[in-house]
DNA sequence: CTAACATTTCGATAAATATCGAAACATTTC
DNA sequence: GAAATGTTTCGATATTTATCGAAATGTTAG
């Protein structure tokens, strides 16, 4: 079970801000399910966005903690940060 | 308890914007925790936003399905809807 | 009905940001 | 090391949006 210490404001903001763009939120939902996501660029085919954007979104995520990105040579490993993840969900409860 | 029927991709969305903005959910926090914020001009004095603003957002929030607002008179009642907000949370966590 | 108060709408502005093409940068494989 | 493949950075652009002041609208009380 993950260590999920509890999110300041900024990260909780910086979360929500993360998850305000579709594409970037339909982005995560895909690396979420793994479903062949290696690659930035099995999400550039099934999104309808260039690699510059994915690029930039995955960056956006991986800021916000929301994901993993582990580079293996010309591959690349994306994973939810459930631990984030179950930190936010919980921060929002708390409201 | 209410019975919160799950949200639609768009409806997620539209709260997922909605939360974005800091000064937003700072006002979403605050009608949640209700103190004291019966009217507009409350809110005006606790976060620094000009009525126009505070108005906006409330608007927002409230298009977003976030809160209720019952206007009676010069008063209005600001209430978080839990039935939307555990709709959300539960979308959230079917990631 | 008028004065006082509270909120919303309007119009404008400034800041943020999603997007892309092209160029630069890795990394592997031949 | 050159070609191939995949990713990031850069610069530019267009869209979105947070914000406000001022005017308009609504509501209560004298």
């Amino acid at each position: 079970m993950a260590r999920s210490r509890s999110l300041t404001d900024e990260q909780m903001q910086a979360i929500a801000r993360a998850l305000a763009d579709p594409r970037r939120f339909a982005i995560l939902q895909q690396i979420a399910s793994h479903t062949e996501c290696t690659q930035c660029s099995a999400l550039h085919e099934q999104q309808i966005l260039s690699p510059a954007t994915i690029s930039h979104h995955l960056k956006e995520l991986a800021e916000a903690g929301l994901i993993d990105v582990r580079r293996e040579g010309r591959t690349a490993a994306l994973s939810l940060r459930r631990e984030t993840w179950n930190a936010y969900l919980a921060g929002l409860a708390r409201i």
